[in-house]
DNA sequence: AGCTACATGTAACGAGTTACATGATTAT
DNA sequence: ATAATCATGTAACTCGTTACATGTAGCT
Protein backbone atom coordinates (compact mmCIF):
# COMPACT_ATOMS: atom_id res chain seq x y z
CA UNK A 1 0.00 0.00 0.00
CA UNK A 2 2.99 2.14 -0.07
CA UNK A 3 3.24 3.54 -3.32
CA UNK A 4 -0.34 5.11 -1.78
CA UNK A 5 1.35 6.88 0.60
CA UNK A 6 4.58 7.74 -0.98
CA UNK A 7 2.45 9.46 -3.57
CA UNK A 8 0.56 11.25 -0.76
CA UNK A 9 3.27 12.32 1.21
CA UNK A 10 4.99 13.88 -2.18
CA UNK A 11 1.29 15.88 -2.48
CA UNK A 12 2.09 17.29 0.60
CA UNK A 13 4.74 19.65 -0.38
CA UNK A 14 3.22 21.30 -3.58
CA UNK A 15 0.73 20.19 -6.18
CA UNK A 16 1.79 17.83 -8.83
CA UNK A 17 0.50 16.25 -12.45
CA UNK A 18 0.56 12.64 -12.88
CA UNK A 19 3.33 13.09 -15.39
CA UNK A 20 5.15 15.36 -12.80
CA UNK A 21 4.68 13.00 -10.32
CA UNK A 22 6.29 10.45 -12.73
CA UNK A 23 9.26 12.44 -13.10
CA UNK A 24 10.06 12.77 -9.75
CA UNK A 25 9.75 9.51 -9.36
CA UNK A 26 12.21 8.56 -11.58
CA UNK A 27 14.75 10.88 -10.37
CA UNK A 28 14.50 11.72 -6.66
CA UNK A 29 11.68 9.02 -5.67
CA UNK A 30 13.43 5.33 -7.13
CA UNK A 31 16.14 5.98 -3.95
CA UNK A 32 13.40 4.58 -2.12
CA UNK A 33 9.92 3.81 -4.05
CA UNK A 34 10.33 2.36 -7.67
CA UNK A 35 6.83 2.90 -9.55
CA UNK A 36 6.27 3.26 -13.11
CA UNK A 37 3.81 5.79 -15.40
CA UNK A 38 1.36 3.32 -15.46
CA UNK A 39 1.24 2.60 -11.61
CA UNK A 40 1.02 6.11 -10.61
CA UNK A 41 -1.70 7.43 -13.15
CA UNK A 42 -3.78 4.28 -11.53
CA UNK A 43 -2.99 5.46 -8.14
CA UNK A 44 -3.83 8.68 -8.97
CA UNK A 45 -7.48 7.41 -9.75
CA UNK A 46 -7.68 5.18 -7.06
CA UNK A 47 -6.71 8.05 -4.44
CA UNK A 48 -9.09 10.96 -5.75
CA UNK A 49 -12.11 8.31 -5.86
CA UNK A 50 -11.50 7.80 -2.10
CA UNK A 51 -11.52 11.23 -1.87
CA UNK A 52 -7.68 11.51 -0.50
CA UNK A 53 -6.27 14.09 -3.20
CA UNK A 54 -8.39 16.34 -5.73
CA UNK A 55 -7.94 17.40 -9.50
CA UNK A 56 -8.31 20.38 -11.16
CA UNK A 57 -7.59 20.61 -14.88
CA UNK A 58 -5.11 23.26 -16.01
CA UNK A 59 -5.28 24.26 -19.86
CA UNK A 60 -2.00 25.04 -21.48
CA UNK A 61 -1.19 26.70 -24.70
CA UNK A 62 0.85 24.92 -27.05
CA UNK A 63 1.11 21.46 -25.05
CA UNK A 64 -1.87 19.27 -23.33
CA UNK A 65 -4.36 19.79 -21.05
CA UNK A 66 -3.13 18.64 -17.48
CA UNK A 67 -4.89 17.59 -14.32
CA UNK A 68 -3.05 19.14 -10.92
CA UNK A 69 -3.43 17.24 -8.27
CA UNK A 70 -2.98 18.37 -4.85
CA UNK A 71 -3.78 16.49 -0.98
CA UNK A 72 -6.94 16.81 1.02
CA UNK A 73 -7.16 16.67 4.38
CA UNK A 74 -8.51 13.47 4.38
CA UNK A 75 -5.60 12.31 2.69
CA UNK A 76 -3.58 14.85 4.95
CA UNK A 77 -5.28 12.10 7.66
CA UNK A 78 -4.66 9.31 5.88
CA UNK A 79 -1.00 9.24 5.70
CA UNK A 80 -0.67 10.76 9.32
CA UNK A 81 -2.66 7.46 10.87
CA UNK A 82 -0.31 5.24 8.33
CA UNK A 83 2.89 7.01 9.89
CA UNK A 84 1.45 5.70 13.43
CA UNK A 85 1.30 2.54 12.10
CA UNK A 86 5.14 0.08 12.12
CA UNK A 87 6.46 -0.89 9.04
CA UNK A 88 8.33 -4.03 8.39
CA UNK A 89 11.41 -4.09 6.98
CA UNK A 90 10.98 -4.92 2.83
CA UNK A 91 11.34 -8.72 1.37
CA UNK A 92 14.56 -9.44 -0.15
CA UNK A 93 14.24 -10.23 -3.77
CA UNK A 94 17.55 -10.24 -5.32
CA UNK A 95 18.36 -11.53 -9.29
CA UNK A 96 22.19 -11.64 -9.15
CA UNK A 97 21.88 -14.03 -5.98
CA UNK A 98 19.50 -16.53 -7.20
CA UNK A 99 22.16 -16.88 -10.06
CA UNK A 100 25.09 -17.26 -8.02
CA UNK A 101 23.15 -20.14 -6.55
CA UNK A 102 23.03 -21.77 -9.65
CA UNK A 103 26.16 -20.58 -10.61
CA UNK A 104 27.67 -24.21 -11.21
CA UNK A 105 25.81 -24.59 -14.57
CA UNK A 106 27.25 -22.41 -16.82
CA UNK A 107 30.97 -21.94 -17.32
CA UNK A 108 32.78 -19.66 -14.22
CA UNK A 109 33.12 -16.63 -16.77
CA UNK A 110 29.63 -16.07 -17.10
CA UNK A 111 28.51 -15.58 -13.27
CA UNK A 112 32.02 -13.19 -12.67
CA UNK A 113 31.09 -10.79 -15.78
CA UNK A 114 27.77 -10.71 -14.59
CA UNK A 115 28.87 -9.75 -10.84
CA UNK A 116 31.74 -7.54 -12.97
CA UNK A 117 28.61 -5.74 -14.88
CA UNK A 118 26.67 -5.10 -11.46
CA UNK A 119 29.55 -3.80 -9.70
CA UNK A 120 29.76 -0.89 -12.78
CA UNK A 121 25.71 -0.34 -12.29
CA UNK A 122 26.73 0.61 -8.62
CA UNK A 123 29.72 2.18 -9.14
CA UNK A 124 27.58 4.45 -11.98
CA UNK A 125 25.15 5.04 -9.64
CA UNK A 126 27.11 5.66 -6.44
CA UNK A 127 28.90 8.34 -8.51
CA UNK A 128 25.39 10.13 -8.91
CA UNK A 129 24.82 10.26 -5.53
CA UNK A 130 27.77 11.68 -4.41
CA UNK A 131 27.26 14.46 -6.84
CA UNK A 132 23.83 14.97 -5.37
CA UNK A 133 25.25 14.79 -1.76
CA UNK A 134 27.87 17.06 -2.85
CA UNK A 135 25.41 19.78 -4.38
CA UNK A 136 22.37 19.72 -2.07
CA UNK A 137 24.10 18.81 1.27
CA UNK A 138 27.03 20.12 1.43
CA UNK A 139 26.80 20.37 5.57
CA UNK A 140 25.03 18.44 7.03
CA UNK A 141 24.68 19.56 10.22
CA UNK A 142 23.05 22.59 9.15
CA UNK A 143 19.96 21.99 7.40
CA UNK A 144 16.41 21.62 8.94
CA UNK A 145 14.60 18.88 9.76
CA UNK A 146 12.93 18.19 7.09
CA UNK A 147 16.10 18.74 4.65
CA UNK A 148 17.61 16.27 7.15
CA UNK A 149 15.15 13.85 6.29
CA UNK A 150 15.47 14.27 2.51
CA UNK A 151 18.87 13.50 3.10
CA UNK A 152 18.68 10.38 4.84
CA UNK A 153 17.02 8.96 1.96
CA UNK A 154 19.90 9.75 0.34
CA UNK A 155 22.39 8.57 2.46
CA UNK A 156 20.39 5.26 2.51
CA UNK A 157 21.32 4.95 -1.51
CA UNK A 158 24.65 5.97 -0.98
CA UNK A 159 25.09 3.20 1.47
CA UNK A 160 23.33 0.37 -0.40
CA UNK A 161 25.57 1.07 -3.48
CA UNK A 162 28.81 1.20 -1.40
CA UNK A 163 27.52 -2.47 0.34
CA UNK A 164 26.83 -3.58 -3.20
CA UNK A 165 30.79 -2.71 -5.07
CA UNK A 166 32.44 -3.84 -1.51
CA UNK A 167 29.97 -7.22 -2.15
CA UNK A 168 30.91 -7.60 -6.30
CA UNK A 169 34.45 -7.08 -5.39
CA UNK A 170 34.45 -9.57 -2.62
CA UNK A 171 32.38 -12.04 -4.58
CA UNK A 172 34.52 -11.96 -7.73
CA UNK A 173 37.96 -11.99 -5.49
CA UNK A 174 36.60 -15.44 -3.44
CA UNK A 175 35.34 -16.71 -7.01
CA UNK A 176 38.43 -16.21 -9.05
CA UNK A 177 40.78 -18.01 -6.56
CA UNK A 178 42.48 -20.87 -7.50
CA UNK B 1 9.77 -14.26 -13.07
CA UNK B 2 12.90 -15.16 -10.54
CA UNK B 3 10.47 -17.22 -8.54
CA UNK B 4 10.74 -20.18 -11.08
CA UNK B 5 14.03 -19.62 -11.58
CA UNK B 6 14.71 -20.21 -7.76
CA UNK B 7 12.66 -23.36 -7.36
CA UNK B 8 14.33 -24.59 -10.59
CA UNK B 9 17.94 -23.77 -9.09
CA UNK B 10 16.75 -25.35 -5.75
CA UNK B 11 15.50 -28.43 -7.39
CA UNK B 12 18.70 -29.03 -8.98
CA UNK B 13 20.63 -30.51 -5.85
CA UNK B 14 17.52 -32.55 -5.11
CA UNK B 15 13.56 -33.05 -4.76
CA UNK B 16 11.62 -31.59 -2.43
CA UNK B 17 7.52 -31.60 -1.67
CA UNK B 18 6.33 -28.38 -1.99
CA UNK B 19 6.20 -28.21 1.71
CA UNK B 20 9.91 -28.72 1.92
CA UNK B 21 10.68 -26.39 -0.77
CA UNK B 22 8.61 -23.78 1.73
CA UNK B 23 10.60 -24.34 4.92
CA UNK B 24 13.78 -24.59 2.82
CA UNK B 25 12.61 -20.79 1.51
CA UNK B 26 11.46 -20.22 5.10
CA UNK B 27 14.97 -20.77 6.39
CA UNK B 28 17.95 -20.23 3.74
CA UNK B 29 16.68 -18.83 0.61
CA UNK B 30 15.20 -16.13 2.04
CA UNK B 31 18.29 -14.56 2.56
CA UNK B 32 17.97 -13.68 -1.35
CA UNK B 33 14.09 -14.47 -2.64
CA UNK B 34 10.79 -13.98 -0.29
CA UNK B 35 8.39 -16.26 -1.49
CA UNK B 36 5.25 -17.73 0.49
CA UNK B 37 3.93 -20.85 0.72
CA UNK B 38 0.59 -19.90 -1.46
CA UNK B 39 2.90 -18.73 -4.35
CA UNK B 40 5.45 -21.85 -4.12
CA UNK B 41 2.73 -24.41 -4.68
CA UNK B 42 1.05 -22.22 -7.70
CA UNK B 43 4.12 -21.58 -8.93
CA UNK B 44 5.32 -25.34 -8.74
CA UNK B 45 1.52 -26.29 -10.90
CA UNK B 46 2.90 -23.80 -13.35
CA UNK B 47 6.33 -25.49 -13.60
CA UNK B 48 4.87 -28.85 -13.80
CA UNK B 49 2.12 -27.98 -16.65
CA UNK B 50 5.02 -26.34 -18.82
CA UNK B 51 7.53 -29.42 -18.12
CA UNK B 52 10.33 -28.01 -16.00
CA UNK B 53 9.70 -30.09 -13.19
CA UNK B 54 7.94 -33.57 -13.15
CA UNK B 55 6.21 -35.03 -9.52
CA UNK B 56 5.57 -37.90 -8.03
CA UNK B 57 3.44 -39.26 -5.03
CA UNK B 58 4.98 -40.82 -1.87
CA UNK B 59 2.46 -42.55 0.60
CA UNK B 60 3.50 -41.96 3.97
CA UNK B 61 2.40 -43.88 7.05
CA UNK B 62 0.96 -41.62 9.75
CA UNK B 63 1.06 -38.75 7.28
CA UNK B 64 -0.51 -37.01 4.78
CA UNK B 65 1.02 -38.38 1.09
CA UNK B 66 3.53 -35.93 -0.49
CA UNK B 67 4.46 -34.72 -4.41
CA UNK B 68 8.02 -34.86 -4.44
CA UNK B 69 9.13 -32.92 -7.28
CA UNK B 70 12.14 -32.98 -9.19
CA UNK B 71 14.00 -31.04 -12.21
CA UNK B 72 13.10 -32.44 -15.79
CA UNK B 73 15.92 -31.84 -18.41
CA UNK B 74 14.20 -29.13 -19.88
CA UNK B 75 13.87 -27.39 -16.86
CA UNK B 76 17.56 -27.36 -16.56
CA UNK B 77 17.69 -25.59 -20.30
CA UNK B 78 15.55 -23.19 -18.99
CA UNK B 79 17.64 -22.72 -15.59
CA UNK B 80 21.08 -22.00 -17.98
CA UNK B 81 19.32 -19.58 -20.42
CA UNK B 82 17.93 -17.49 -18.14
CA UNK B 83 21.77 -17.92 -16.59
CA UNK B 84 23.17 -16.55 -20.10
CA UNK B 85 20.87 -13.19 -20.04
CA UNK B 86 22.02 -10.02 -18.54
CA UNK B 87 19.98 -9.07 -15.06
CA UNK B 88 19.08 -5.64 -13.64
CA UNK B 89 19.15 -4.80 -9.84
CA UNK B 90 16.26 -4.92 -8.44
CA UNK B 91 13.75 -2.26 -7.79
CA UNK B 92 14.01 -0.68 -4.22
CA UNK B 93 10.88 -0.13 -2.39
CA UNK B 94 11.61 0.17 1.26
CA UNK B 95 8.53 1.53 3.41
CA UNK B 96 10.70 2.90 6.47
CA UNK B 97 12.30 5.79 3.73
CA UNK B 98 8.56 6.83 2.69
CA UNK B 99 7.58 7.37 6.52
CA UNK B 100 11.25 9.31 6.92
CA UNK B 101 9.92 11.55 3.88
CA UNK B 102 6.90 12.29 5.47
CA UNK B 103 8.14 12.34 8.67
CA UNK B 104 7.27 16.12 9.76
CA UNK B 105 3.75 14.86 9.76
CA UNK B 106 3.88 13.52 13.21
CA UNK B 107 6.11 14.14 16.37
CA UNK B 108 9.83 13.67 16.02
CA UNK B 109 9.78 11.00 18.89
CA UNK B 110 7.80 8.99 16.51
CA UNK B 111 10.02 8.41 13.73
CA UNK B 112 12.87 8.27 16.15
CA UNK B 113 11.01 4.97 17.68
CA UNK B 114 10.50 3.81 14.59
CA UNK B 115 14.23 3.80 13.15
CA UNK B 116 15.33 2.84 16.58
CA UNK B 117 12.63 -0.58 16.02
CA UNK B 118 14.34 -1.07 12.99
CA UNK B 119 17.97 -1.14 14.26
CA UNK B 120 16.97 -3.47 16.56
CA UNK B 121 15.42 -6.11 13.72
CA UNK B 122 18.53 -5.81 11.66
CA UNK B 123 20.89 -6.15 14.73
CA UNK B 124 18.89 -9.67 15.56
CA UNK B 125 19.15 -10.56 12.08
CA UNK B 126 22.33 -9.80 12.00
CA UNK B 127 23.29 -12.10 15.01
CA UNK B 128 21.60 -14.93 13.04
CA UNK B 129 23.36 -14.69 9.94
CA UNK B 130 26.55 -14.21 11.90
CA UNK B 131 25.78 -17.26 14.03
CA UNK B 132 25.61 -19.30 10.28
CA UNK B 133 28.30 -17.91 9.36
CA UNK B 134 30.37 -19.23 12.19
CA UNK B 135 28.81 -22.45 12.35
CA UNK B 136 28.85 -23.57 8.18
CA UNK B 137 31.21 -21.44 6.81
CA UNK B 138 34.54 -20.88 8.83
CA UNK B 139 37.41 -20.91 6.48
CA UNK B 140 35.99 -19.48 3.42
CA UNK B 141 38.57 -20.09 1.33
CA UNK B 142 38.54 -23.56 2.14
CA UNK B 143 34.90 -24.06 0.03
CA UNK B 144 34.22 -25.42 -3.03
CA UNK B 145 33.01 -23.48 -5.70
CA UNK B 146 29.43 -24.27 -4.99
CA UNK B 147 29.83 -23.81 -1.63
CA UNK B 148 31.26 -20.58 -1.99
CA UNK B 149 28.42 -19.13 -3.75
CA UNK B 150 26.50 -20.56 -1.06
CA UNK B 151 28.72 -18.78 1.42
CA UNK B 152 28.23 -15.24 -0.60
CA UNK B 153 24.94 -15.38 -0.27
CA UNK B 154 24.89 -15.16 3.35
CA UNK B 155 27.24 -12.57 2.80
CA UNK B 156 25.39 -10.60 1.02
CA UNK B 157 22.73 -10.68 4.15
CA UNK B 158 25.28 -9.93 6.30
CA UNK B 159 26.42 -6.69 4.46
CA UNK B 160 22.79 -5.72 3.78
CA UNK B 161 22.01 -5.80 7.87
CA UNK B 162 25.23 -4.43 8.67
CA UNK B 163 24.26 -1.02 6.11
CA UNK B 164 21.16 -1.02 7.69
CA UNK B 165 22.34 -0.71 11.21
CA UNK B 166 24.62 1.86 10.41
CA UNK B 167 22.14 3.96 8.57
CA UNK B 168 20.09 3.89 11.52
CA UNK B 169 22.60 5.19 13.69
CA UNK B 170 23.68 7.57 11.48
CA UNK B 171 19.48 8.68 11.22
CA UNK B 172 19.12 8.60 14.78
CA UNK B 173 21.78 10.51 15.60
CA UNK B 174 21.28 13.05 13.24
CA UNK B 175 17.79 13.91 14.31
CA UNK B 176 18.27 13.99 17.76
CA UNK B 177 20.27 16.88 17.22
CA UNK B 178 19.35 19.88 18.59
C1' DA C 1 -8.47 -29.87 25.05
C1' DG C 2 -5.47 -27.20 22.34
C1' DC C 3 -1.14 -26.34 19.85
C1' DT C 4 2.38 -27.45 16.46
C1' DA C 5 3.98 -29.91 12.53
C1' DC C 6 2.84 -32.21 8.30
C1' DA C 7 0.70 -31.68 3.73
C1' DT C 8 -1.92 -29.57 -0.26
C1' DG C 9 -4.60 -26.68 -2.21
C1' DT C 10 -8.59 -22.73 -3.94
C1' DA C 11 -10.29 -17.93 -4.27
C1' DA C 12 -10.12 -13.18 -4.20
C1' DC C 13 -7.72 -9.20 -4.29
C1' DG C 14 -3.93 -5.86 -4.65
C1' DA C 15 0.42 -4.52 -6.76
C1' DG C 16 3.71 -4.45 -10.55
C1' DT C 17 4.85 -5.08 -15.63
C1' DT C 18 4.22 -4.73 -20.52
C1' DA C 19 1.89 -3.45 -24.49
C1' DC C 20 -1.15 -0.54 -26.79
C1' DA C 21 -3.35 4.00 -27.98
C1' DT C 22 -3.53 9.00 -29.01
C1' DG C 23 -1.93 13.47 -30.23
C1' DA C 24 0.48 18.17 -30.00
C1' DT C 25 4.91 20.77 -29.80
C1' DT C 26 9.86 21.47 -30.01
C1' DA C 27 14.51 20.42 -31.12
C1' DT C 28 18.01 18.22 -34.37
C1' DA D 1 11.90 13.77 -41.44
C1' DT D 2 12.23 11.85 -36.90
C1' DA D 3 13.03 11.82 -32.23
C1' DA D 4 12.15 13.61 -27.72
C1' DT D 5 9.15 15.87 -24.49
C1' DC D 6 4.64 16.79 -22.80
C1' DA D 7 0.31 14.60 -21.28
C1' DT D 8 -3.20 10.96 -20.16
C1' DG D 9 -4.97 6.90 -20.20
C1' DT D 10 -6.88 1.44 -21.15
C1' DA D 11 -6.13 -3.59 -21.24
C1' DA D 12 -4.07 -7.77 -20.29
C1' DC D 13 -1.23 -10.32 -17.64
C1' DT D 14 1.87 -11.85 -13.92
C1' DC D 15 3.32 -11.69 -9.27
C1' DG D 16 2.53 -11.12 -4.26
C1' DT D 17 -0.66 -11.17 -0.18
C1' DT D 18 -4.44 -12.67 2.63
C1' DA D 19 -8.10 -15.51 3.76
C1' DC D 20 -10.31 -19.77 3.51
C1' DA D 21 -10.57 -24.97 3.42
C1' DT D 22 -9.35 -29.72 5.01
C1' DG D 23 -7.43 -33.41 7.65
C1' DT D 24 -3.96 -36.47 10.50
C1' DA D 25 -0.38 -37.23 14.08
C1' DG D 26 2.04 -36.18 18.10
C1' DC D 27 2.99 -33.47 22.13
C1' DT D 28 1.70 -31.01 26.52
Amino acid sequence: MALAHTILATLGDKSYSGYDLWKEFSQTTKYYWQASQQQIYRELGKLEKKGAIASEIIHQEGRPDKKLYRITEKGTEILKTWLLEPAEPMAIREELLVKVIAAKLVPKSVILQEIERHRQIHTQQLSVYKEIEQENFPDPTELSFEEKCCYLTLRCGIRCESSWITWCNDAIALLSEE
